[in-house]
Formats: C-alpha cells, structure tokens, sequence
RNA sequence: GGGCGCAUAGCUCAGAUGGUUAGAGCACUACGUUGACAUCGUAGGGGUCAAUGGUUCGAAUCCGUUUGCGCCCACCA
C-alpha cells in the first residue's frame, strides 16, 4: 500500500477532524422509533459552577466507552447530556465574583443578581460542553439540558404539584439546619461534620429561692439566653432532688424549670443538661416532649438578636466568648474544659450550621423510601457492588423528611401561592391570576426556590420529556444505568429511583455503577470545591484524548479511589506517568498499522483463508484475538472495565506487535517473501482490533479504520467482533507458547554472556518430547529469526553437544550455547548455580507435599498432577544443571 | 458512637470461587537504532504480600484481634 503515514501519531489532529465529522454526521443521535433495542444513560449533569476536572473525565468516559461499544453491539443508543444549575453552588461562585467587583447579591438586588448567574452559566455552561467534546464524548447533543431549561421547569412544576396535592410536600416551622452566610435552609446531607477543637463549659445555675445551684456542661453558652429548662436523668440520685424546682439562668433573672428525660447521659459532664429548643436539635425534640417553648436570640445571619439583651448584634462566636467572661466574672463559670466534638458546616461554604427555626418546605419521605426500598430489594435496581446497596438500604430505612426549600434567588421557585387577603394557599401547575377563592390580586408566590436536588432528581424523566408522554420516555425509559461517583449516592441517586417510581412507576435505571474517586497526588479528592481539580483539557493537549481515556479505564479498576499521579511544575503539567503510557500505547498501535498497511494490499478483504491452510502464528493470533472478542463482551455487562483495558493492552503489545508482527516481519523478509496469508492475517486481527479498541479510544480507530481496506464508513457503525468457536485454537496456542519460551530461552543465554545482538550463533536444543522436536524443527526459521541464530541443531541427548556449553532449562526444552561463544565463565556458572539453587528449593517444596498424606487425600486430583509434574520438571532442571556446572567447571 | 473500605516491588496499582517460582507500568541496571515504533526492543535486579493469632494438608487470598490511613452515617450537650 502507498499511503505514507507520519512516524507518530498526530492525536490533536485526528481528534479536531473525527469530532466534527461525528457530529456533523449526527451519529451520536439515538432515535425513538428505532427497531433496534434501547440502551441508553442520562449524563450525571456537572454543575456549572466551573470547569470540568479528572473526576468528570473519567465518569464521562466510562459512559461513552459504554455507549460507543453498546451501539457496535446493535442497541439503539442514546447519552443524554446536560448540565446542572446547582443552586447553592453556583449561587456562591457568583457571590464571591460579585463581591470582588464590590457588590454583593443585596445590593444589586434579586432580578440583576440572577442576570448575572445566567453569564455565568451560558460562560461555564459553555465550557464545559466544550470539554465534553474534547473528551470524544459522544452525546446526542441536539438533546442538550439544563436543569433550569423550559422542560426541566415543567418537570418541577409538575412534579412539586402532584406531591403537593398529595400531602407529600407540606409547610412547617421546624429546626432546621440554617448556614448564616448562605442565608439558607440545608438538609440533612448538605451538612459536613468536622471535628473541632471545642471547650466545654461548666456553669451554674442557681435554685430559685433557696440555696444550691446545678452545674451544667456546653459548648454553646451564648445560647444560654434562650434557654427553656435544665434536664437531669429521671433515675440519677444526684438531681432527683432538683426536678420540679426553678433555677436562675446566669447573668440573667429568668427562671426555668428543672426537669427530667431519659435523653440524659448521666456520665457526660455533670449529667446534667441546658434545653435550648431554639438552638439545638436534641432540645428541640425534648421541648416538644415536655412542651417547652422556643426562645430564639440568634437570627439568620448568624448574629445576636434583640432578645439577646446586651449581647443584641453580636456575632455568635463572640458572644460566646464575651458570655464566658461575664460567667467568670460573675463566678457562675466553673470551669472550662478542651473538647473535641464534630460540628456541622455547610456543605459548599463550610460555614457552621446553625440550627434555625423557621417555616421552611418538607417532603415526607416515609412513602418513597419504602418504594425505593422494595425496588432495590426486588432486584429492579441493582448496585454493581454490593457493599453500596447496603449503605443505601440503611440510609433509606432511616430517613426523615426531606427540607426542599432554600432562601437563594437561583433555583426553581416554589410553585405555591398565597393570598394576602383571604390566607388561602395552593400549588399551581401554571401562574395564578389571582386569588380563585377570593378574586384577590393579592395572591403572592413565595418566595423560596427548592433544593437543586428536587429538579436533579428528575433528571432521567425530565430529559427524555417527562410530564408528556413522549416517545422518547416509552423507548429510553428506564435507561440503562447510572454511573458516578459515591458522594452522591443519597443526595442524587436515591432521589432520583423515588422520583422515578412516583412519577412513572418505574425505577430511572435497572443499574447503578459506582465508580472510583480520583484523588490528587497528595490523596486528598478531586475536586471542585476544594481547588484540587486538574483539567482533563491539561492531559488531552499533553498526551491526547485516547491516552486519557484509556488510562481511565483502566485506572477505575472496581471502584477503589485511586491517586492520579500528575507532576505539576508552576502550575504547569510536567508529567502524568498512567497517561503517557498510554499516550505511547496510542503511538504503538499508530505504528503497528504503519507496519501492516505495507505489507496489505489494497484490494484484499478482512476475510480469513481456510484456516487449515495457516501457520501455527496465524492460527495463535487468531485465536487470540477471538479469546480476547469474548472476555471484552462479557466485561461490559459486569462493568469490569479493569478487564476491557488491560486485554487490548496486553494482547496488542505483547502478543500482536512484540510476537505475532515480529514473527511475521522475518517470514515476509525471508527469501521465500512469505505467502498473501500473512496480510490477510494481519487485517483480520487489526480490524477486529480497531473495533474493540474503539469504545476506549475512539480518535485513532477512526483515524486508522479509514485507511484499511474493506472498512467502510465510520467505525462508530461497525459491529462488535463475536466470538467464534472456529476461530479457536488452542492447540496452536501451546505450540507457539513453546516456541517463544525457546525463543526466550536463547535470548536469555545471549543476553547472559553479552553476545551482540546482530551476531548469528549456533544452538543446540534438547526438546522434552519429540513432539516438541517436531515443532521447534517446523518452526525454526521464525526461532531463528526471533533469536538471531544461525542454525539449530535438535539433539537427542548431552552426548553430540559440545561439552563446554551454557545451558538454559526451560520448561519445553533445554537449550545449550556453545561455550566458543562465551566470554565471562564463571559469571554463567554462578547464574547457574542460583537457578539450580531455585530449581532445588522447588524441588523441596514439592516433595513436602506429595509426602503429605493429608495433601493427598484432600487436594483435587489435578492439583496434585500439577504438583507431580512440577516436581519432576524442577527434579530434571536441577539434574541438567548440576551437570552442566560440572561440564563445565571440569574441563 | 455505629458502618464501610484500604494496607502487595522506590512510586501508582493488578492479583473471581484458597494450591503462582506473587504480576504490570513507571523508576533502576546492562546491551541495542540494518525502515513499524527510542513515545522502541532484548535481557535483568528489586517484595518475610502492615502486625499477630486462628481455620486448613495448603493462606497475599478465609476468620478473629491489633496498628496505620481514608470515607460514610450519627441529636453525648
């Protein structure tokens, strides 16, 4: 063939040339009305709150390698891509921005605020689609969503109306997790715990009208002030005394009674126990059981209110401190104690939690867990790894009710309307005029948005067209399977099945693939929030997409978290190891192309002559690659993407280019030239090859499917090689085992006693069987050609072999190099020595089994075989060496 | 306070259902550019599989305990 390639790869390129052609061939489009059968994933949306990092690469990856090798497997698919409006998130991106340009969302008010969330997103929006592509993702963009488009809305309206009808969503003044500098509500799984260097205060509290006092143990004084009772354990002898009486809060006149509650540790502090329902969740339950009332000094920004008295506009954490000193002064402090306890911070601004009570929104979640809970159970949702579906079940047998309203100005607005003349409440699908009880004007929509997770929660039924029944939701419904990371698990995923089983009465997903975190070269995670992202763009301009891609395959192994080994210098990439590996496994299968299409002639077809006709290569490579067709499409469906990539790389480089081409490489440049058969081979298994390989790299398989003959069109519509039964065989494969362990054998002994490597030498081979003999005698050319001989000469025995030789015991033959050859004697003789060493601790290794009667009476029948035959290949290897020592230390 | 995961070569990681001489890539050593590829080839060196008990004829692999690291859940103030 005549086509001329460059001598590397040129991924920047190819990869600009096979994504514009993809696209605009809309060959990512899945279609409805396809006779084909469905697979398809849902994009688990970014936020765009930034830039894209390796976490998202390698979640994208191994969706498109799925994709890609699912649609060469005859299944119509379809990636519905998106992104996510993340409302906390990227509402605090846009704050910091702002406030640097001196502003912040108050002055500049609701509607300019949100206009300027809207830039921010068309611009990060923007980029990361961009990335998306640069990756090869092959989304069908012309479904592209965003979690605040007009379907996505209609989804939410919808879907916030039917709960609400339904008594699922309801209003109610509850203590809530409130971060002060967000300004917001939080659930439950918004909150971070960290542990923190605390002090615990003991302070006293005197008796109301007598003598004596109780001393109490917190770590929040300033809330002292809105206290409502002391508690004691009911049974503690201590304080049975004190129960039914008043104290005096300090520093203030106020009484509170004594009261008694099993929640009481008695051996915490002085077990004894400030209520604050207010300001603490524990409180809060135990003043609803002794109905006890709420007194609250902290407001929302986390400041002291009026009613704090003195203290009103402090900031919490000074009060606290300002409170203690008043304590001391006042010699109410006993004393105060380190304490390390965990407290709770905002998730994206890591701002401490203040529990806040407030009217906020809830979902009762009793009814969808249960659901979800079945589904998972009955096997309609399955985990890939079960360690997860436990965590899932505990998590939703103890749920509690979900806070879906956030006081941000980015989200999905509450759809509920009340009018201020008459009072009457109600959700609407579309925007009220006014009051339909009164007639009122006066009909106002509150003003809280939800949570981000209520609209992400619909997002398998929201894009394929959920509230209407679209064809698209009847065909793609429910998708395939959902793959991510597992800090979402219960935030996204979990919302997602109850959603899905609420609203279509089926989970969004049978699977759910639990992938590695990436971690950064100090083990810490990659991410956004944290600042210890690396852009996948870095890695893709570096080494190229394929080679990024395929070196996350592979790294993702069974979802342990895995370290990305990325030098960075000045905040420039110096060196990514796992990814230039694969950069020149690119470069080597680029060349191993450039080698075959010399020798393929244009007109053949990748169709294979009667294999009886073969050579024992062929047949092994054949074989080969079949095996390799087989596990590759079993690993898809257990998602065992370790197996996917490390089978083409191993068989790619070791088998095909560093045995199969060299082997044909001196058949072709042998006097005879070699029959057409070679090339034939060689397109069989290079365009099986190309196709198996393309799910993972699919820039370079594009690139080179073009040039070979017999591939037409894309490669992205060519079908996954099958395996075939006839294209098996194994017995080719043990001969041509046996000639590259000679191979390797005579390569070793040249290797021992610094031979060069152009210079011809003469072996004598001993085989095991004669069979082997047959073998090593029918096989000698490509021996010689692979080993650099000039002759090989089969003995039968030690005696027609000069006595002065080096020998190599391998398990199919000795070999023996003429000792005319060798240079360093006693060098040779001491590695002898260490193998013959080896070769007796096998010996004894064996011999303690087979005379262990227990061994043989409980061991397989093949175990002991092998074991059998161990010893006796170790009994043999030792004797020869031993024998050749003497040779040739004797003469 | 519960639950989970991980500890294997200098580094990053593989090692279903227990029986291997414990593997790969990078790094390291030696040698090597006669046209596929130096982003390469050939041959090597390097590990008491965290510790400790136990089950077993046999444990890197299964069980208990310990140590170290990481994560999730949790209302001991």
């Amino acid at each position: 063939m005549s086509i001329e390639l460059e001598k590397n790869y040129n991924y920047a390129e190819a990869e600009k040339k096979w994504y514009e052609y993809w696209t605009n061939e809309k060959m990512f489009a899945g279609s409805s009305d396809s006779k084909k059968p469905p697979y398809s994933i849902v994009i688990p949306p970014p936020n765009v709150t930034g830039e894209l990092h390796l976490g998202h690469a390698m979640d994208h990856t191994l969706q498109d390698v799925l994709i890609r090798g699912k649609k060469m497997m005859g299944f119509e698919t379809v990636w519905v891509p998106g992104t996510d409006h993340a409302g906390i998130a990227t509402q605090k991106k846009v704050e910091d921005k702002v406030r640097k340009e001196g502003e912040t969302r108050y002055t500049l008010g609701r509607e300019k605020f949100i206009e300027k969330i809207w830039e921010w997103k068309n611009l990060y929006g923007n980029q990361i689609i961009e990335q998306c592509k640069r990756l090869g993702n092959s989304c069908d963009w012309d479904r592209l969503r965003f979690t605040m488009d007009e379907g996505c809305c209609k989804a939410v309206r919808e879907a916030f109306y039917r709960l609400y009808k339904k008594g699922i969503i309801y209003k109610g003044r509850r203590l809530i997790n409130w971060c002060p500098r967000c300004r917001t509500a939080l659930s439950d799984l918004e909150v971070n715990h960290k542990d923190m260097d605390s002090k615990l205060y003991y302070l006293r509290y005197m008796v109301k009208g007598e003598e004596g006092f109780i001393t109490i143990a917190t770590t929040r004084p300033e809330t002292i002030l809105a206290d409502a009772a002391i508690c004691v354990h009911p049974e503690d002898d201590r304080y049975k005394s004190f129960i039914g009486k008043e104290v005096i809060i300090p520093l203030t006149d106020r009484a509170i009674p004594v009261i008694a509650d099993e929640v009481v540790e008695r051996d915490f502090g002085t077990g004894a126990l400030k209520i604050t329902p207010a300001h603490d969740p524990t409180d809060y339950e135990a003043g609803k059981r002794h109905n006890l009332p709420s007194y609250i000094v902290i407001d929302e920004n986390g400041k002291m209110n009026s009613e704090a008295g003195k203290y009103c506009g402090m900031d919490r954490f000074e009060c606290r401190t300002r409170i203690a000193e008043d304590l001391e002064n006042a010699g109410l402090l006993e004393k105060t104690e380190d304490y390390k306890n965990s407290v709770g911070v905002c998730y994206r601004c890591d701002t401490v939690i203040e529990p806040y009570l407030s009217w906020q929104w809830f979902a009762h979640m009793d009814d969808l867990a249960k659901r979800a809970l079945d589904a998972e159970k009955e096997g309609k949702v399955r985990f890939t790894q079960e360690r997860y579906a436990n965590t899932f079940r505990t998590w939703l047998e103890n749920i509690k009710d979900w806070c879906i309203s956030r006081q941000l100005w980015w989200g999905h607005r509450i759809p509920v309307w009340t009018c201020g003349e008459c009072g009457h409440m109600d959700a609407f699908k579309e925007d009220p005029e006014c009051c339909p009880k009164c007639g009122s004007k006066n009909f106002n929509q509150e003003e809280d948005v939800l949570d981000t997770w209520f609209s992400s929660g619909l997002w398998p039924l929201s894009t394929l067209g959920w509230p209407n029944e679209t064809k698209d939701l009847d065909f793609f419904y429910p998708t395939k399977v959902l793959i991510t990371a597992r800090d979402i698990i219960f935030l996204w995923v979990a919302r997602m099945i109850m959603f899905g089983l609420e609203f279509k009465n089926e989970v969004p997903f049978s699977d759910v693939h639990v992938h590695a975190t990436l971690l950064g070269k100090d083990g810490r995670r990659m991410s956004k929030s944290l600042g210890t992202g690396v852009d996948p763009l870095l890695l893709i301009d570096k080494y190229g997409a394929d080679a990024l891609r395929f070196s996350l395959v592979h790294l993702t192994g069974q979802g342990q978290d895995i370290k990305f080994p990325a030098d960075f210098k000045n905040g420039k990439l110096e060196r990514a190891e796992r990814v230039e590996k694969f950069r020149n496994y690119a470069n080597k299968v680029w060349n191993a192309a450039r080698f075959c299409l010399g020798y393929i002639p244009e007109d053949i077809k990748p169709e294979l002559p009667d294999t009886s006709k073969l050579s024992a290569a062929d047949r092994w490579i054949i074989s080969g690659i079949n095996r390799i067709c087989r596990d590759i499409k079993n690993a898809y469906d257990t998602y065992s993407y370790d197996v996917i990539a490390n089978s083409l790389y191993d068989f790619f480089w070791d088998d095909f280019c560093d045995r199969y081409i060299e082997t044909v490489k001196s058949v072709l440049s042998s006097e005879n030239g070699g029959t057409s058969n070679e090339a034939q081979v060689l397109l069989h298994v290079f365009n099986k090859f190309l196709r198996l390989l393309h799910p993972v790299m699919p820039f370079i398989t594009e690139e080179l499917w073009h040039l070979f003959p017999g591939c037409e069109g894309s490669i992205m519509n060519a079908s996954f090689p099958e395996y075939e039964d006839a294209l098996s065989f194994p017995e080719d494969e043990k001969t041509m085992e046996s000639v590259f362990e000679t191979v390797k054998a005579i390569r070793s002994l040249r290797a021992d006693v610094s031979i060069a490597p152009k210079k011809k030498v003469k072996v004598y081979v001993i085989p095991g069987t004669d069979e082997i003999g047959d073998l090593i005698k029918k096989e000698e050319q490509t021996i010689k050609n692979l080993a650099s001989a000039e002759e090989i000469v089969i003995a039968s025995d030690r005696s027609g072999i000069p006595s002065k030789s080096i020998a190599c015991m391998a398990s199919v033959s000795q070999v023996f190099l003429p000792a005319l050859e060798i240079e360093n004697l006693d060098k040779q003789i001491e590695g002898m020595e260490k193998e013959a060493a080896k070769a007796v601790k096998a010996i004894e290794a064996a011999n303690k089994k087979l005379s262990n009667e227990a061994f043989l009476a409980h061991a397989d029948e093949g175990i002991i075989a092998k074991e059998k035959e161990k010893l006796a290949e170790a009994e043999a290897k030792a004797a020869k060496l031993v024998e050749q020592i003497k040779v040739l230390r004797g003469n």
